[in-house]
DNA sequence: ATGTGTGAAGAGCTTCACAGCC
DNA sequence: GGCTGTGAAGCTCTTCACACAT
């Protein structure tokens, strides 16, 4: 058994987006050129991509856009959607909720939670807020395995441990992750001080360069 | 001149991170070995990258926590403050203005822009909302080079567009990159639907272990 | 003794180039 | 002819291991 990278599980669903496009204008046949050119990278790429998990293409032919799209859908687990819970509705998190797409993408925020009273028992989307003082309890009969963190920083660490405790095994957390977890506990961090910085210094390179 | 990896310009602002934090406890001198612990990273790795900018140890010693920590400031220039200009004021976008940390952290959200009418004139924290339509004006009149875009998917590519044309070199996008932008504009995503679809991906694996 | 800086080895990912099938 | 699937080559990043400085 070959070893998948995790560069390459990071494309399929970008794969997935390229295949929706390429569905709605119509085409049904696409070869790995044609798809590497829609997602700016190299064919070879996408045809050893896929080769990870089976035969998908015909020779000659390319690959069958629905039934590739499919495929990848269930590579990833991702019909049916799944249930994911959030935890803290500032802003971040109502930007979440209401963001629409989620579900057609393959993941559902099923409960949200909160410690402000005045936002416990509203609802914004279709979710209603709930108290954290349930969240363990709540978690549990509901089966979540997924879970989003946006919470401030501080209580982040503390919150993380109650989701693990909680039997979730993927958190997505918006805090920078010092957070050291099991590692049966898969955990990525958005950090978008990091991306900033990275972008920064490219971007002062690039000035450079001109100037030279 | 040897090129510098990219993974290592992003390792860059967590080192920042875990300095500042180990200077808050009082340590004003760190080896490679105790700064990878604080970070989780192997320690030649630290000392490989700092090697590419220059000599910020002594050997036998340590670094000086302070001076590697303005060292990386410099390398990153975020010293002072880079000014950005933050395009949608959504849910994100407010998130954003509220978030108190980017400014110590080395940038600063100066100006804002939105196309809503209600919106417009409105003060969040010390920024006020901008006319859209004063974007690229705006923007070329206060020399902004870096810009956060945090609009509906359907206009980030128009909008990438004007601040290109308005002289911003570098974007981070929460909408996924389609963006084909010239390549001396830097465009980062921030794509939490592919950050998902990863965290399930590897998730589902962990249950199947566990099962077996 | 202790801990940096670094060439060389190793691991991981991408691209090439071509055999094989439609 | 056209396009997939894939071993091998190439490239990039990480880790090792040790010379060297304090």
């Amino acid at each position: 058994m070959k070893s998948i990278p995790n560069e390459t599980i990071g494309r399929l669903f970008p794969y997935i987006r390229a295949l929706v496009c390429l569905s709605k204008q119509g085409t049904d046949t696409v070869s790995s050129s044609r798809l590497a050119e829609v997602c700016h990278v190299n064919p070879a790429m996408i045809r050893k991509d896929f080769s990870y998990f089976g035969y998908f293409g015909k020779r000659g032919v390319g690959y069958d856009v629905q039934a590739l799209k499919e495929e990848i859908q269930n590579i990833l687990s991702l019909k049916p959607a799944k249930k994911v819970a959030l935890i803290g509705v500032g802003n971040i998190g109502k930007a979440l909720l209401l963001y629409k797409n989620f579900e057609l993408e393959g993941f559902k925020i099923t409960m949200a939670f909160d410690n402000q009273p005045n936002k416990i028992g509203r609802k914004i989307g279709d979710v209603t807020i709930e108290d954290m003082g349930n969240l363990e309890k709540r978690v549990k009969s509901e089966n979540i395995q997924l879970s989003i963190l946006a919470v401030p920083e501080t209580v982040s660490p503390t919150i993380a441990r109650r989701l693990a405790d909680a039997g979730v095994n993927a958190i997505l957390s918006f805090a920078p992750c010092q957070l050291a977890m099991p590692d049966n506990i898969k955990v990525t961090c958005v950090d978008l001080s990091t991306e900033m910085a990275r972008l920064i210094y490219y971007s002062s390179r690039e000035d450079l360069v001109k100037k030279r």
